[in-house]
DNA sequence: AGAATAGGCAAGCATCCACTTGCCTGTCAA
DNA sequence: TTGACAGGCAAGTGGATGCTTGCCTATTCT
């Protein structure tokens, strides 16, 4: 029904690395940056020295999950996030009635 | 400041396995169980045949997760889900305006 | 006490995955 | 048109991880 939906193990298996979730921020704080912005953004803020090819590598890993999309712009792509997906981890497992919230004890 | 949120590695690196996340969702449809109890009904339910030993270790890495939480009861182990650590997912990333919703085309 | 039951520890293995390296394609400016 | 720039493809490698196997501890029942 959704493109973005292609299975859930994609979402997650996008999820568990630390650079792409690095990289998600990254995007969510400055949308539409291509291949080579994010390369610096992550060198320069994250100190995440990296090849460019890892961080295209991760950048189709979240586009095959649905949490990045991206077109072309002339010889540029740019990309940009949709947490959309993320609702369905929310969905998928109904609230627990943790009593841990006030009782700090 | 909680117990359950280790770090944000764990989380995602324990709903990286499919396994463990058809464990997640055995115990958000009956809490409580033991590691025997969960073993069988993975493989009755969802013809998932595997070592006990396997799904003890699936067990540690949800709990080390902060997403299950087991207390001990004589000889036997009850385990049952904690979903708070999934709300810092949806947290991190601020909802995105993706216009896909009703133009599918 | 002794057998059965529930679970734990640790080593070994096979697969997966993140990252690199080398080379190729496509677009823009001088 | 030629060189610089943005990106893509593919093979190779080291480390992480899921699972098994074998043995051990603790609790309960007869």
């Amino acid at each position: 029904m959704l493109a973005y939906s292609r299975c859930m193990a994609d979402l997650f298996k996008a999820l568990a690395d630390s650079t792409r979730r690095i990289i998600m921020d990254e995007l969510a704080q400055r949308d539409g940056q291509t291949l080579f912005e994010i390369c610096g953004r992550l060198a320069m803020i994250h100190e995440l020295a990296m090849s460019r090819q890892a961080v295209s590598q991760h950048l189709a890993v979240l586009e095959e999950a649905g949490l990045v999309i991206s077109r072309r712009e002339g010889r540029y792509k740019l990309h940009h996030l949709d947490t959309a997906p993320l609702r369905e981890i929310a969905e998928r497992w109904p609230q627990t009635h943790t009593n841990d919230q006030g009782t700090n004890q």
